[in-house]
DNA sequence: TATTAGCACTTTCACTGGATGAGTGCTAAT
DNA sequence: ATTAGCACTCATCCAGTGAAAGTGCTAATA
């Protein structure tokens, strides 16, 4: 009784049919939409196989919890496990076209600053799947100082410019206790550049007390408050955050035509919180990762699933990009674009 | 007969009962939304007068276009002409609570950076009336040099940093044909910063030539090169922007429960021309705007208001911010927050 | 034993035809 | 000038109906 074959052995060789079946169907009803039955389905998979027999296979794929009905007289829908079988064991994924591949290639080595990378990145993806691009502002483990700068803005005001990995740049604004002189704050960023240009912020800060130790002595602590403001500096990290582009493609989904739903989700996205959340999973997984519908852990996006990959630079990861859109995505050409992106983002930031 | 009387002095004393019934009629509307019948109508406006005498009114405004019924046997609701009228004459604005504006003030004071001020204004503007914020980023025409520095990045690609203003920083990173040694960059820094400190960014652009003729003579024709770039830099003018907070706010709204429609406000939002333009209109006229539905111009905002108010620095106009919402927002409400919001951003901005 | 034809059954969907209610415009009375 | 009265119009709700789609089960079939 195949019923009983597919439970025992869900991959085996006995239910290469329903495992076929299951494929057609997922295929059938992310291409349209709509609930797949026996019928349609049977003509689908070309196995010339009855409407009858097809059922059969349903019924048990039913009892496997890989798909359900929404209703007695409707077709089969995919559930949350069906689309995990399909997107892990069934799925033929279709490489991209090259020419898009030369697109985005082109779009993102005309770009120079980093942060219009990531807008672009983000931009690819939403325009060539159709879906919502999302992609994270990369966190630089190795921030390597190229340059620091101070700025008397007032007095009790310093803007700190940092250039870092010959690429970057940070302005903070930082408020001091009391008033340092522009060539005070010269001297201080003289000595800060001689002395720890081409190292790492972290390692900056962990030498900072001991030269700060050295500079008191030498120069009759006026250092002293000038290293403070350096630490302080270096203590505020910059918040993640994520540029997404194309909330508005997911508004074409039949699934979001809910309007309560759909506003929990913008809602969501502006709230940055759970997404980042998401999105670190993947950053830890240090590979792609796809969600589907509820696995995610957040009810909101419980029709919606996220296909992410992590991108890196000196083979260590600093962030993640990716596409939300609904469960019913097509994941065959969705993973590649994301993957590609991916490599192609690593690739455009590789340091020079 | 009242028609009459109607058309000949539509601000005279003679309507004073139809102007206000026009009133309470569109108070009523922006109220819970619902076309008002003139059984409803007569008793809201307190005024002693039976339905029928109503209707009569209503059927004069109606002919008026000032309030049309959407079909025979619905009550009225307000036409673009009736809002017009409405808050052009008829409004009594409510001062905002004493409260908001304190918590308005808060907010913007403990912020320090101009980017989070922008931001903080427009999430205010969005939480307290419900609507959609946006404040534009200011444009500041009078961009008084504080310090110029030129770094170099790789042998083609030179970043400058412009301090302005004593507040602002911005960074560009421009491409040149040849290489600069990083103390050619600093030469010239040196110099321009000892020429043009405290000077209009415009002003530098017209003087750089005359100065560039000098320093040819003076030093050996290096420092041309690095005129032309600073040239290049200065004429790189940052592009009009802005930042919308709350636009989910815009899908309570039941008139807006139309996907296609609520799709198309999105993406004029992320298209961003249109609404700059509207903006725009602001800027010139220098004081509040109000565009009802499709005053604006633009077709995707016929449903839609706009309200918007100028801010200032040193009495002059350097960006907008405002409001979006349908055009059964509650103006009386929205109007002031508006102003005031303008109002206490003008004076955080002040310079020191 | 696996497959299939046949059939009764269920449910959605689209449409129909009142019935209801809200609101109007007109006319005639005040 | 105002108002009561009334016929009329439309949207909305509701129940009912028939068609379409699809299922599960049973019995026949290869």
């Amino acid at each position: 009784m195949s019923r009983r074959s597919l439970t025992q052995s869900p991959l085996g060789p006995t239910n290469e049919r329903a495992q076929a079946l299951l494929k057609t169907l997922i295929e059938r009803y992310i291409r349209d939409g709509q609930p797949v039955g026996s019928r349609t389905l049977a003509k689908d998979s070309g196995m010339d196989l009855s409407p009858a027999t097809v059922r059969n296979v349903l019924s048990d794929l039913e009892e496997l919890g890989l798909i359900k009905a929404p209703h007695t007289s409707a077709g089969r829908v995919p559930t949350v496990r069906g689309y995990r079988m399909f997107v892990d064991s069934l799925l033929t994924v279709k490489p991209m076209r090259s020419a898009e591949v030369e697109k985005i290639k082109q779009e993102l080595i005309t770009d120079l600053s980093t942060d219009h990378l990531i807008s672009t990145a983000s931009a690819m993806l939403s325009n060539i799947t159709g879906l919502a691009g999302i992609v994270t502002i990369p966190k630089r483990s190795i921030l390597r100082l190229q340059h620091i700068e101070f700025l008397r803005l007032s007095e009790n005001r310093i803007l700190v410019i940092l250039v870092v990995n010959g690429q970057e740049v940070q302005n903070r604004v930082i408020n001091t206790e009391r008033d340092f002189s522009q060539s005070e704050l010269q001297q201080a960023a003289n000595l800060l550049n001689a002395e720890f240009a081409g190292t790492d912020l972290t390692h900056i800060r962990e030498h900072l007390f001991v030269s700060m130790q050295q500079a008191r002595d030498a120069m009759h602590g006026i250092m002293h408050n000038v290293m403070s403001i350096t630490d302080k500096v270096l203590a505020a990290q910059q918040r993640p955050d994520y540029v997404l582009v194309g909330q508005t493609n997911l508004m074409s989904y039949a699934e979001m035509s809910d309007m309560d739903k759909l506003r929990q989700i913008f809602d969501a996205f502006n709230q940055k919180r759970d997404i980042l959340h998401i999105l670190d999973q993947s950053i830890e997984a240090e590979g792609m990762q796809i969600f589907i519908g509820d696995e995610s852990g957040y009810q909101v996006l419980d029709e919606c699933s996220v296909v992410t990959a992590p991108y890196k630079v000196n083979d260590e990861v600093i962030g993640v990009l990716g596409v939300i859109g609904p469960t019913r995505m097509a994941y065959d050409r969705v993973i590649p674009i994301v993957d590609v992106t991916a490599k192609l983002l690593s690739a455009v930031l590789k340091p020079e």
